[in-house]
DNA sequence: TGCCAGGTGATCG
DNA sequence: CGATCACATGGC
């Protein structure tokens, strides 16, 4: 069944879908995302100006979708506050409005993310769904009537070798990736910034996404290739200045800088092109 | 061909 | 500490 949002503003899936915080939802035609999360599949798209969740039920939306997309945060009064006095981000706002943190998976934040490093965003989506596909377990048939998976668990990682894994293509990424599961089943899962920092293959810009996309700390700031640039032209902040970075996003944004973030990578990854 | 992509770890001083 | 470099892979 699906469940039609009946009191949901700022929410537009291309928006939430292409900003960059996940890699597996894909538009299918006509502006329908279908995809993996929560070990299950799920399509979502807009009908008569209303988002519509397609492939869960009522009860399923409530435990589960509902806290994914994030739908009990005040997005609008989000926007008005990031955009009051700051036309960078006013602007950036009006191109992404209808964007939403997902609250993702914390374990598929920790792959993804390990995977995104030096990387590109299409590759990126290639190499999870590889990933998916060879090692995870299967969570039924999509639109087309491809067998989807979920991503490998940490347990089923850690048990695998780098080469094993060669047919997905992670380069080397590959020792990253069972490195991190390994340190996950003896530490058991990270809680914080902090402890997502000690994982191998996890730095300042991943272990702020996997805080921001995972832990759902909407005050992680990801300081990536695109939002130096961003900060340099539009801020004068030069490209390599991380600390002042960091301090002109606690200074502007505060406590709501992943959002602020997201907007921003959004909008001049859109117009870059 | 060389440069770039949601960077990090290792190694130097 | 901070700077520099190698690291697979694929698109342009």
């Amino acid at each position: 069944m699906k469940k039609v949002l009946e009191n949901i503003n700022s929410f537009e899936p291309s928006h939430i879908f292409d900003c960059g915080q996940c890699f597996r939802w894909v538009d299918i035609g006509d502006g329908v995302y279908e995809g993996v999360a929560k070990d299950r599949i799920l399509k979502v798209y807009m009908e008569n100006g209303k988002p519509v969740i397609d492939g869960c039920t009522e009860e399923n939306f409530e435990n589960i979708w509902r806290d994914y997309f994030d739908l009990d945060r005040d997005y609008a009064e989000i926007k008005e506050r990031l955009g009051a006095g700051d036309p960078v981000v006013a602007k950036a706002i009006e191109y992404g409005s209808g964007i939403r943190i997902l609250k993702q998976d914390l374990w598929e934040t920790i792959v993804s993310f390990i995977i995104s490093q030096n990387n590109n965003i299409p590759r990126i989506r290639g190499c999870v769904e590889r990933l998916a596909d060879g090692f995870g377990e299967p969570v039924g048939l999509d639109d087309s009537g491809v067998l989807r998976h979920s991503l490998p668990s940490v347990e089923k990682l850690a048990l695998l070798e780098p080469c094993d894994l060669a047919e997905v293509r992670l380069g080397y990424r590959a020792p990253y990736l069972v490195k991190a599961a390994r340190e996950v089943m003896e530490r058991g899962m990270p809680y914080d910034y902090e402890s997502v920092l000690a994982l191998t293959g996890v730095g300042p810009k991943v272990a702020s996404c996997i805080s921001l996309f995972g832990l759902g700390d909407i005050s992680a700031f990801p300081i990536d290739v695109w939002v130096r640039r961003l900060m340099d032209r539009l801020y004068g902040i030069p490209e390599n200045d991380t600390k002042a970075m960091k301090a002109f996003a606690e200074e502007h944004f505060g406590d709501l800088g992943g959002i602020a973030q997201q907007y921003l990578f959004y909008y001049i990854r859109e117009t870059s092109r």
